[in-house]
DNA sequence: GCCTTTAGGTTGTATATACAACCACATGGG
DNA sequence: CCCATGTGGTTGTATATACAACCTAAAGGC
């Protein structure tokens, strides 16, 4: 067994290849990244960026089910409702049964304006942060990839 | 200057300006989609991209501590340690006392040498897929930008 | 008008993640 | 030697996420 048994050449390791090009982990490493600056910004205000996300949908597509925030955001139905609960919770946002038909609806509230308000500097903030560790390419190219992924999904 | 009205009112509103150019709700799309697309190729197999990460990095650097995973992938060392709980139970690292000093060592077990190899062909399908979907420019940047976070945290 | 189908939401369970508090022990000072 | 300190890991708690199972009520078929 002196040498190296004929099985020995594999072009590439399996790990290798998978740490040298896998664009899960470097996307996931991006996400803890990118999200530990806005959540540590916007801490003082008690809501996190997914949250902050969510309402910000709210407040700009007007009165909408649950289902629509999930499609637009490409999340799933049960993970809306939890945050949903929570942002209900804080009095951001309400959950109220459609007049007409099925499913409900949900409407920002004055609060949920108020935290909009007031996040947005600490957004401001965060957001000159992120640019910098990404670059302004990395920015410009992460916007437009998400972007052209989103109108696919149907973001409309 | 010429003439687009005074934009006396807000130029733009909180939420308009976080929608059109916020970056984590774009890098948390992304991680969303692009996990679940590797998650659901290596269902088959009762791993997620997330695991296969660190057993690749366990892999790769030999014998290291817990310690050092987190740094390298920047993880929080409370993360590592349940996802490590739960790959030892599969049986594919074990985690023993170091010799010298204090710490503790992860090594890679053939169990889990073996679940590398089962799982490159479903990585490189969901590797094509993921890039179908940013496209190559797409997934060119991300690769980039994530390895200058990377080297600039430390990833040495 | 009933009954079946189905869409929209919630609930159960599990992983991933992070912050804070805690614990255990190796190390270093005296 | 023994204690003080600091590092490495685990545990407690909370959010984010997803899949599967379930529930309810609207829609449709007949």
């Amino acid at each position: 067994m002196g040498r190296a048994p004929t099985k020995k050449r594999h072009p590439r390791d399996a790990a290798d290849q998978m740490a040298d090009e896998c664009l899960a982990v470097r996307v996931r490493l991006l996400n803890r990244t990118l999200s530990a600056v806005y959540d540590e910004a916007l801490r003082p205000l008690g809501v996190t960026v997914g949250q902050l996300n969510v309402l910000v949908v709210v407040a700009k597509r007007g009165p909408l089910s649950p289902g629509d925030v999930a499609k637009r955001l490409h999340m799933e139905k049960s993970t809306v409702s939890r945050n949903l609960e929570r942002m209900r919770g804080h009095g951001w946002v309400t959950l109220s049964p459609s007049r007409s038909g099925r499913g409900q609806v949900l409407v920002i509230h004055a609060k949920g304006r108020k935290l909009l308000e007031r996040a947005l500097p600490l957004w401001e903030k965060a957001q000159e942060d992120a640019e910098a560790l990404l670059g302004q390419r990395g920015a410009q190219s992460l916007r437009r990839t998400a972007d052209s992924v989103w109108s696919r999904g149907g973001r409309g």
